[in-house]
DNA sequence: TTAAACTTTCAAAACTTTTTGAAAATAAAA
DNA sequence: TTTTATTTTCAAAAAGTTTTGAAAGTTTAA
């Protein structure tokens, strides 16, 4: 196998498993694109390594820039736009971690604030409601916490963490 | 804010939630109408309470019996097959974890192995690709490891030390 | 200015996933 | 048996998501 298989191989695995992380194939690909070159690579560039249009690069590329996982470079004499991806992995997982924290977890939690507050009665379905709600709400805090502390510590300390723990 | 409406809105944000997880939002739903109901239900109750299909229930219901999250229970002198879930959330979390290592870190680890055989040549490409594949694959596979220690402990371990770590 | 280079937008098309519902299969009762 | 209750399947429809590409917008250079 020669690298031009092997990364076509990796990108196309980094797709998949962006999709069933509700990253569309797209932004993960590029992502992956990204991560492996060495240089900013500019859209035309990764638009011709992936086959895919100018809009969806576009888009894509920015969704990214938002997700903080990839940034804008402007070259001395140069019209075109360059992008390079965040290539410390720890970084990385911070920023994901973050902006799943904004979209899912703080979603969840207000709902789980919200129908905390409801006036059930005391039925064994009422009983039920609030046992698994607060159960749930608070497995979530501790990830929440867990995201909270990972976002504030420097090093690779979640990481370092892990390798204990593991092993 | 009622029962109903409580229990409404927490089945309709746990849908939500699962969708960005790649669980789509039938399934989430019936998940969370087993988890938040004491006793068993049959499919039409399901069907009647999130107005779904007859034929949506019953493969979701099935996938849901595949994840282990769910198990199904026969009541003398019935006909109808009763449904519920698991209710002890380590275990819920464990196997979600189980399941998704084998549909995800799996696969990913594969082309991994099979990358890092590649023969690369001494170029910058190269060499970035060496480094990002061997860093990703340290990464995952402490991840993978934590799943299969969890999956091993019986306890609420990994939700104890999260404690702990969190404070 | 104007023209050229480039980026962004967005409606329509292509594609993917989910849902439906009716028919087939299965199981239990009469 | 035959009938009835129930579950399963699956093709087609609906819904949702992603992608395209051309037009509009923006920026820079001449």
């Amino acid at each position: 196998m020669d690298l031009q298989e092997a990364k076509y191989k990796f990108i196309q695995e980094w797709g998949v498993l962006g999709s069933s992380w509700g990253i569309n194939r797209a932004m993960a690909q590029i992502h992956a694109c990204l991560l492996l070159s060495p240089d900013s690579k500019t859209t035309d560039e990764v638009m011709e390594e992936l086959k895919i249009s100018r809009g969806n690069a576009n888009m894509n590329m920015r969704a990214l820039i938002d997700w903080g996982l990839v940034f804008k470079e402007f070259k001395p004499g140069e019209r075109k736009e360059y992008f390079y991806a965040e290539k410390d992995l720890w970084t990385v997982m911070k920023q994901i971690a973050k902006e799943r924290r904004k979209r899912e977890i703080v979603p969840i939690r207000d709902v789980l604030a919200e129908v905390s507050e409801a006036d059930l009665d005391n039925t064994a379905e009422g009983k039920e409601f609030k046992k698994v709600t607060k159960d749930i709400d608070s497995i979530i805090s501790k990830f929440d916490g867990l995201i909270e502390m990972a976002s504030k510590s420097d090093q690779n300390w979640f990481l370092k963490m892990l390798s204990k723990l593991v092993k």
